[in-house]
DNA sequence: TTGTTTTTTGATACTTTCTTGACAATTAAG
DNA sequence: CTTAATTGTCAAGAAAGTATCAAAAAACAA
């Protein structure tokens, strides 16, 4: 069963939707305030299969939920608004806004975009590198098909790798879309990166997948 | 300059749609009977960045349509309609449409579609500059394919040219815009330079890529 | 609470990169 | 051709960054 995170503040229309998402197999969590699905997103990232933002939000505007969303985890995010803003549209795309919908459409028009959506985002479910494989729905992480038990933080860490292969990521990028606090110290973080390759690596010298890059940061390391 | 398949039977509609694009940098060629336009693409598959299909199409439908253009070669496509008619954009959406548009939409909305699609479609984009490539978004450099070490101010310097092409660069310059402190001896700097020729160039006796300026600077060699 | 696990951090040893002077090679100018 | 200025390259030391350990702190579980 896929997980629709639906942030809408017009109770009707939320309503609406969820309905008719069940028809089509799909489980709602709805919210009319971002900061609460923000929060429930945070503690659940791995739950959600995709996410349908509403752009006119209280509290909150609906791009600055789209940057923090995608930071969490990068799961793909249809925006719809009812503002027919050229601008904002813009705007969405240049994010990388999955899709887009505007203000009416019918239900049938979103329930196309969403799996057209999800067809496009489909990575395998299972993320094959050398030696690893990576259970992206569930986030379970096995080393040569044994399970490899990451710490929370380790793993949030792992996940900022394998969603970003072959990019250089400092160790404020770390910090910054990790639960881990602004003012941690770089040892900490150089810490947690040897943990992990201890538990991913073979042990030999030169680690195998995270590379430090010396003066910036580290890189997960993946040769197609 | 992109180059766009139009495929569009209603002639005033072609020609607003390739009028707009055009001001967006966009070349379009414009077919309004299907036959004369797979013609087209079966002759010139690596022509097209990306195609714009109508739906009600005479001749032919506009499925069939995408279907044998996807067959030649996979680009991507944007299916446009009047029509609407749900079951067809299941079906569009089914097929692998890369993107779907219902008429009457603002042709603003179709160029943000195609910048979009285009967006998703790319894998990265690469400068080409005879042996080299670099992968603007990662600042990665690549000899020949194989990818080349740069520490970190010889990326800077290294990014520096490339961002300049042709420019003749002071020392200063090379100061003032890398994180090189401000009393850097200019050995220093031509260390740096001579360590980034050592590895982007072959090793002959005259660098290929960054030429001396005497007396003024250096400066990358970049004929089109 | 108490015991266990996870996280954080300083200390230390180690590695890589950066800087610079020395000197050779090259260039421009008279 | 000679000279003065500039550039290339090397090698050694300085500077800066990284790996890992072990112990303390914090978080979590029983």
């Amino acid at each position: 069963m896929k997980k629709v995170l639906l942030v809408e503040d017009d109770l009707v229309l939320q309503n609406l939707i969820s309905e008719y998402l069940e028809d089509y197999n799909y489980l709602c969590s709805a919210f009319s305030n971002p900061i609460d699905a923000l929060a429930f997103f945070r503690e659940n990232p791995d739950y959600f299969t995709i996410a349908i933002l509403d752009l006119g939000l209280p509290n909150m505007d609906g791009f600055d939920l789209f940057k923090k969303l995608k930071q969490i985890k990068d799961i793909p995010i249809i925006i719809s608004t009812a503002r027919d803003d050229i601008g904002n549209k813009i705007y969405g795309f240049e994010l990388g806004t999955d899709d887009y919908l505007s203000k009416p459409y019918e239900p049938r028009e979103l329930v196309l975009r969403i799996e057209s959506t999800l067809k496009r985002y489909n990575k395998a479910d299972l993320l094959q590198i050398q030696e690893l494989s990576i259970d992206i729905n569930s986030s379970r992480v096995f080393l040569n098909g044994i399970e490899i038990e990451l710490t929370k933080i380790e793993k949030e860490i792992f996940l900022l790798f394998i969603n970003n292969l072959n990019k250089v990521i400092s160790r404020e990028d770390i910090i910054n879309q990790t639960s881990l606090k602004y003012d941690t110290k770089n040892r900490t973080i150089d810490t947690h990166i040897s943990n992990i390759r201890y538990k991913i690596d073979d042990g030999s010298k030169e680690p195998k997948y995270i590379k430090s890059i010396w003066g910036i940061g580290y890189k997960f390391f993946y040769d197609n």
